[in-house]
DNA sequence: GTGTTTGTTATCAA
DNA sequence: CTTGATAACAAACA
């Protein structure tokens, strides 16, 4: 569940790892992860490069250097972009020293697997231009040797990005600036910039009044970047009941509020984002914030500032942690 | 077979 | 038009 803080751990390190290189080969295992033609997605991106990668709530916005248009990339519920550095036939993970499980990186791409880049640092030396059928499951039994394969034998130095997403919701879709800048234009403030002021999040408690606390905060049109756990966490932090009316909650509570969410989504950033389930960073490791959750996934468990037991409940359609003896 | 997981959008009601 | 609530999407797991 990747929410703002795992999106950007993901940005920064794509940064360091793809910027500017070439991209020498794609494969397009599942059509509709990439808007549904992937033959277009696969001609923009063979020889172009990335010149930049922003963020705007837990959307990525690709910089292309060639052709008018962006890639969009939303990872949505089980999304995953690992970076897998290439070495001779042998396929080498980036960040050495951490043990990873069978569901991590090795064996990429696999069944999760809908798009694969290959990046090379120097000139392309042959451009492969593939289109898969349905699954990764199919192409392995289409071709021989299988795409997959081919993929992770290309002669580049750069490395491979891989696009997993188990469910599917994610994408990577081309968009000219028009749509970019329409859909940019429809989000909330950023919480961790000079964008985050008082005056406008107070000014949501008049406005949005007969909805609840926890439906506010995730709304990305009034607020950027928040998403389930980190809602639950902002609310224990601030001592307010996620299901609290939005017009009856005090403006001492909403200071609270308004300086605990950026306060803790720094800390998850700093951390690597948490992993509960299907998160993982471009290294194909697990965020470390999980260890610093004090509601998610605690129920019935302690609460770590008054003894209570942590409540799970549904609230705006979402799983709801809180603790009824401290959270008002 | 049932319920649960959640980011976003579509849809409907008021 | 706005607000608010809910279903739908889709796959896997307990």
């Amino acid at each position: 569940m990747p929410e703002l803080p795992e999106v950007e751990t993901i940005r920064r390190d794509l940064i360091k790892k793809i910027l500017n290189k070439k991209i020498a080969g794609v494969k397009v295992y599942n059509a509709k992860s990439v808007g549904g033609t992937a033959s277009k997605f696969s001609t923009a991106l063979l020889g172009n490069s990335l010149t930049a990668i922003e963020r705007r709530g837990k959307l990525l916005i690709w910089h292309l250097k060639k052709g008018a248009d962006f890639l969009l990339v939303h990872l949505k519920m089980t999304g995953q972009l690992i970076y897998v550095k290439e070495r001779g036939n042998k396929v080498e993970v980036v960040a050495g020293g951490h043990k990873l499980s069978e569901n991590d990186i090795e064996g990429l791409p696999n069944k999760h697997t809908r798009v694969a880049l290959v990046f090379t640092d120097g000139p392309a030396h042959s451009l492969k231009h593939s289109v898969a059928g349905e699954s990764a499951r199919n192409v392995t039994r289409s071709v021989a040797g299988g795409p997959a394969r081919s993929v992770a034998r290309s002669e580049t130095g750069g490395g491979q990005l891989f696009f997993n997403d188990l469910r599917m919701f994610g994408y990577m879709k081309l968009a000219p600036a028009s749509v970019v800048q329409k859909t940019l234009n429809r989000f909330g403030p950023e919480p961790n910039t000079k964008d985050w002021k008082f005056d406008y999040f107070s000014a949501l408690f008049q406005k949005r009044k007969n909805t609840n606390l926890k439906a506010l905060l995730l709304n990305q049109e009034l607020i950027a970047g928040l998403g389930n756990i980190y809602v639950d966490e902002v609310c224990w932090l601030a001592g307010v009941k996620p299901t609290r009316r939005v017009g009856a909650v005090t403006v001492a509570e909403q200071k609270k509020l308004f300086l605990g969410i950026p306060k803790i989504l720094r800390a998850a950033i700093k951390h690597r984002g948490t992993t509960f389930r299907n998160f993982l960073d471009s290294n194909g490791r697990k965020g470390n914030y999980t260890d610093f959750l004090n509601v998610y996934g605690r129920g019935g468990e302690k609460c770590r500032r008054c003894q209570g037991i942590i409540k799970k409940i549904r609230a705006a359609g979402r799983g709801t942690h809180f603790c009824p003896g401290c959270q008002k």
